[in-house]
RNA sequence: GUGGGUGUAGCUCAAUCGGUAGAGCAUUGGACUGUGGCUCCAACGGUUGGGGGUUCAAGUCCCCUCACUCACCCCA
């Protein structure tokens, strides 16, 4: 028996009807903020998030999938803002830029609950603004639809990683505090210090995080346009009545952060409880061979905000409404048209092979939850009438044939 | 990549100390020949994930392997 690739999903039924709700409500509220929808290719050359993500990330270290075509690396696409940012810079757009992805990552690495190797991600980005008010608008977006599509119970934690300026005077500092203390540090962290140092701040471990707890922090150490500019944040996000937590630990696992970082955490959730997660990156267009363009965004998990919802939420939903059957192929011209005609007024109709037994096919009826059985025989034919049972009554009823039209588009 | 848990009928799960693999649901048929659901009866359904080992005897114990799952790592 053939089995799908580990962390990869089959989606139907109601899961998908949820996932696509998710998609329309995006669609329409950040359309409606101005943001354009782009798709970008499922892969792109690998070097793109090399450059972009950073070589010493974990993502790119062994997460991603690569693959080689005549002597040209290929990589699936591990995350949705490089390729944005490729395509507006190729493309010669024009600035500011909103843009709206809805698409899916693929990240090679084990499967656990909220977490697969193909996973979808609805993001937006925002190229061309610098100010503070605008990484509070996009927070504020953020908000505003978990609201709109009825998550509830997140917190929101928010730091500034400040520039390469501030970060190359604070790594001074932080060095010098952890010098001393660095043999109570796990292996993991040591190597982080070295060639990404603020990563430090991730590590799961007590022991190291009672030598953090006490370690000057990036976020007390910003140079005085990134402190203005995170004072800026925190004073647009209390304009718009957001509550959030400051976290000077929380640092992000991508490289081309600057400045504000932010995270929407969902209690209770576990392990993989981050469902919405972005910042600003300043210098990645330009690193990408672009214009130097100050741009801010984040990126969502719409897998992982399911399992924080409760099951009854809405959705767009077809239910089947009429079954057609018949008594013997003589009224197969009679079902087939009967069918059309009830499928073009909008319904849901499916229609049963006339040469089964009756008892089977009001017996398919029944399994597929229709709502009508319309029977036609030879009964019917004589009395020019078409027998409707209504299943959840079991009450039948004979209806005209010149009549049927009227009550279908009663229905 | 590292650790834990779980794999028995289509599904959910039993099976005592190692001693003939079982139930409920689902499916199919019948009771009921042009009428589904409810009830009753019957039938169908298995390489116990796969491979090896120990034993007179393995679903059960041991080793390997695969899959699923949770956690670490990392991340949405």
């Amino acid at each position: 028996m053939y089995q799908k690739p580990k962390g990869t999903r089959d989606i139907f039924g109601d899961e998908l009807k949820r996932l696509e709700t998710m998609n329309a409500v995006a669609r329409s509220f950040f359309g409606q903020q101005g943001y354009q929808e782009i798709r970008t290719p499922t892969f792109e050359f690998a070097t793109l998030f090399d450059r972009s993500i950073g070589e010493t990330t974990d993502i790119v270290e062994h997460e991603i999938y690569k693959f080689e075509v005549n002597r040209k690396w290929y990589a699936l696409k591990p995350e949705g803002t490089a390729p944005v940012l490729r395509a507006f810079i190729e493309n010669k757009l024009s600035l500011p830029a909103r843009f709206l992805y809805i698409c899916s990552m693929y990240r090679r690495e084990r499967p656990q609950k909220g977490r697969y190797r193909e996973f979808l991600q609805i993001g937006i980005e925002l190229l061309g603004e610098s100010e503070a008010f605008y990484d509070a608008e996009i927070i504020d977006q953020g908000k505003r639809y978990l609201d709109l599509i009825g998550a509830k119970g997140f917190n929101i934690e928010l730091n500034s990683i400040g520039c390469p300026e501030c970060r190359r005077a604070y790594r001074e500092r932080l060095g010098t505090y952890l010098e001393p203390n660095i043999s109570k540090l796990c292996a993991d962290c040591r190597r982080r210090f070295e060639h990404n140092f603020l990563r430090i701040f991730d590590c799961k471990k007590e022991t190291c995080h009672k030598v953090y707890d006490k370690a000057p922090k990036i976020t007390d150490n910003l140079c005085k346009d990134c402190a203005a500019h995170y004072d800026g944040v925190k004073m647009y996000l209390r304009k718009y009545g957001i509550e959030y937590a400051e976290n000077k630990k929380l640092v992000r696992g991508l490289d081309y952060y600057t400045r504000t970082v932010f995270e929407f955490k969902h209690r209770g959730l576990g392990a993989q409880d981050t469902i919405i997660a972005g910042g600003r990156y300043d210098l990645l267009m330009k690193e990408l061979g672009g214009p130097n363009t100050p741009c801010t965004g984040w990126a969502m998990g719409p897998e992982r905000l399911l399992l924080t919802m409760p099951k009854e939420v809405p959705h767009i939903d077809k239910e089947v409404t009429f079954y057609v059957v018949g008594m013997g192929e003589r009224y197969m011209d009679e079902i087939i048209r009967l069918r059309n005609d009830i499928q073009a007024r909008g319904h849901v109709c499916i229609s049963g092979n006339p040469d089964a037994p009756l008892k089977q096919q009001i017996k398919k009826a029944d399994k597929v939850g229709t709502a009508y059985t319309v029977i036609y025989g030879e009964d019917e034919e004589k009395e020019g009438v078409y027998a409707v049972k209504e299943m959840k009554t079991g009450k039948q009823t004979k209806i005209q044939r010149e009549d049927f039209k009227a009550f279908i588009e009663r229905i």
